[in-house]
DNA sequence: CTAAGGACCTGTCGGC
DNA sequence: TGCCGACAGGTCCTTA
């Protein structure tokens, strides 16, 4: 389920339920996920409060006095907050119960989630999946972290250098963290670029465009998220996504919002690309 | 270093 | 109805 704005909305969900709370139980039904769970993740958590919860990128970083417990859920995965006596389902992996009696449950079908540890004797941004990401894309007052944010020059100077087409780079987190699939192609449409367009064929000014509207879309997802988050405890886990309104993601042969010509689609890195070609006109390296 | 493809998983849908 | 392939919101890892 989780690009950017599905994360931060799941965060800004769960933090009123958890935090200040302390893990009385840890359950593990299933502890194969994109990488195992540590076996001793029970020992790990048992009575520790859970002082924080942030995210980097889409990975959810839940803090305590001694470690970080570094969540990420994959293409499928989902928290919830839920009464302890709920009966799992199938893909129930973990339920994390608190002292408040009720419980956080981390479901992921395709297993292409994590759950990992770790001590707090490293700083968190040290750990291995982290230490190599991009900037963000949402400058955060609130955050304690001094994470990159993106900026125009800088996104400018790491497109000069690659030969890659821009929607390739856009999903690629060591550019920019957070936008997946579905958000590259809505960035890109807004943007007015077209998905092969070669990264640095773009001008500054382009950069410039493109990064405002990075902001734009996942703000405006985040909020059409955050507009359903009262569904968030106790239901799916799918706050407002799939209720969100495409300009191109999912809309081939279907008329463009803004022209009425045809979306057409195409396949760059085994994902579906969505695109209007009157719209995002192809650049002239690409024609034909 | 960059770029491209495979890998990890389960579920769903369309076609035969 | 059953089987098969294609596809699905991510990203790390290997290979060239």
């Amino acid at each position: 389920m989780p690009e950017l704005p599905e994360v931060e909305t799941t965060r800004r969900g769960l933090s009123p339920h958890i935090i200040g709370q302390k893990i009385t139980r840890v359950i593990i039904r299933q502890p194969r996920l994109r990488w195992p769970i540590p076996e001793n993740l029970p020992d790990l958590l048992q009575q520790q409060t859970i002082k924080n919860l942030h995210r980097r990128a889409k990975y959810l970083l839940l803090e305590f006095e001694h470690g970080w417990l570094i969540l990420h859920l994959g293409m499928s995965g989902n928290l919830r907050i839920l009464p302890q006596q709920t009966e799992a389902g199938k893909h129930d992996h973990i339920d994390l119960q608190l002292s408040n009696q009720q419980m956080i449950r981390f479901a992921d079908p395709r297993r292409f989630g994590a759950v990992l540890w770790h001590d707090s004797q490293h700083p968190i941004e040290q750990h291995p999946l982290l230490q190599h990401l991009g900037p963000e894309p949402l400058p955060d007052t609130q955050s304690p972290f001094s994470w990159p944010i993106l900026q125009a020059d800088e996104l400018y100077r790491q497109l000069q250098r690659r030969h890659s087409a821009i929607k390739t780079c856009l999903m690629n987190p060591a550019i920019v963290t957070g936008i997946g699939n579905i958000y590259a192609n809505e960035i890109l449409f807004t943007s007015g670029l077209h998905p092969a367009a070669p990264a640095h064929t773009l001008s500054l000014q382009q950069c410039s465009q493109l990064v405002e509207q990075i902001r734009q879309i996942l703000q405006q997802a985040i909020k059409q998220g955050g507009s359903s988050l009262r569904d968030f405890v106790h239901v799916d886990g799918k706050p407002g996504y799939f209720q969100q309104q495409y300009w191109v993601y999912g809309r081939s042969h279907q008329p463009c919002r803004n022209c009425q010509q045809n979306i057409l689609s195409l396949r760059q890195g085994q994902r579906s690309s969505f695109y209007c070609p009157q719209c995002q006109p192809a650049p002239l390296d690409i024609a034909g």
